[in-house]
DNA sequence: TGTTTAATATGATATTAATCATTTAAAAAA
DNA sequence: TTTTTTAAATGATTAATATCATATTAAACA
């Protein structure tokens, strides 16, 4: 069960092959696997986190509440992902809620494991702004999707987005299950608007649906609609 | 002209106070100071920078184009922000324009004397960290903003983000001018709904308007509005 | 297995915001 | 200063999206 991070195959998709096998060895002694099952909270908008946790598996949604209580998603993630990093570098609550979408398993790393390394690996460090850095040009990037596009523009765009983050099937079935409350909170939009346009997408031929599954038919014509033509 | 860094106070606006004297004296040696015209553009999105700007004066904002050609303002700077990190860290092309909204002095500081610090000095690095998670802290409240509120309460929170940010005279009149076409980009959406929107304001008492100042009358109440009570 | 609860779907309607058209006012340029 | 251009304002209309109501289906549970 108590695998080692130093063989750890996740740790190539991330920011933790920067680090050096002293490093490893440390986090790899004292590293936790937690499974969080679908729906779990892994940490919540507000509450400060003591770590950093590392997924091995499954899919996540990060969120936040506005003042109304209405969800927003801001962000999927996917396997390899380090995630509540904001608490471990600003000692700052964290600003962000993220659930597990369907059963997750993940690496905690307490806090000092990975500032240490930041302060003194400047390869694990570059990597880790790189990473930040790239996470605000998305989120910059999701601003102005946003708002300059419409609605049906950033259901093409997600459809398209999920399937190129998640893959599909051999049968073109994109492997990831959302409640349509999620997708349009990640859209940005009601629940019933979202209903209605995947409906519409179905009627015209560019996706099908079975359940919460989605099947991509027509990906250059959504990949058209997304960019607005 | 050529003014020391050392003894700049700029820098205790932002992170180059963690920098130690030699670093300073570095940067000093050989920066530029750089000025733009109202409505210049600093740098572009899809160029490299090559390099980073401390804003010593002035005001700017940060935008992207969507595919349409469509402008929305992402952020906006304040004296002290460094700007242009996103290519110094991660060595790819900008992905915003930045352009000065009043005449802007600012330092340009060569890449070279950012990055070195950035691996070796772990309070600059700390603080970058801060500055690069705060930033996208705000963008994902931004996020959360435009796609759960209305025109009207987003409008009501820019008006009260411009008076705390740039500060009002002693009238109340906001420090900061932007044209009907900018407000209505940082708000996210059309110029003509932007402009009623104001005279709204205005009529109900809660600002004043004289051509671009914007005079905030009743700031309880815009606050109230913000929230969407 | 039946019963309850929650999710999905769809119609009708209301609201919000965008677009188009035109006027007025303010800057910039000749 | 006059002319030209650009920005701001406002009305009318259309389009997009949200909300409310209700039906249908699927999932959870007793």
């Amino acid at each position: 069960m108590m695998s080692r991070c130093e063989q750890c195959l996740i740790k190539e998709f991330n920011n933790l092959n920067a680090l050096s096998k002293e490093e490893l060895k440390k986090i790899s002694d004292s590293k936790d696997i937690h499974t969080f099952k679908k729906g779990e909270v892994i940490f919540s908008e507000g509450k400060f986190v003591t770590g950093v946790y590392c997924i091995k598996e499954g899919v996540c949604k990060s969120s936040q509440l506005n003042a109304n209580g209405k969800e927003q998603i801001v962000k999927f993630t996917k396997k390899g992902d380090l995630i509540g990093y904001h608490s471990a570098i600003t000692n700052e609550a964290n600003t962000i809620t993220v659930t597990a979408l369907n059963d997750v398993s993940a690496c905690f790393i307490p806090q000092e494991l990975i500032k240490k390394p930041l302060d003194e690996n400047a390869k694990f460090s570059t990597a880790m702004f790189k990473t930040v850095c790239s996470d605000l040009k998305e989120a910059n990037n999701a601003i102005t999707n946003i708002s300059t596009n419409t609605v049906h523009q950033r259901m093409a765009d997600l459809i398209i987005f999920l399937k190129d983050t998640y893959g599909s099937t051999e049968a073109g079935v994109i492997k990831i299950q959302l409640s349509r409350k999620e997708i349009a909170s990640a859209v940005g939009t009601a629940t019933e608007s979202a209903i209605r346009i995947l409906s519409g997408f179905k009627k015209d031929g560019l996706i099908d649906l079975t359940g919460k599954s989605i099947t991509i038919l027509n990906e250059i014509e959504l990949k058209r609609l997304a960019e607005g033509l």
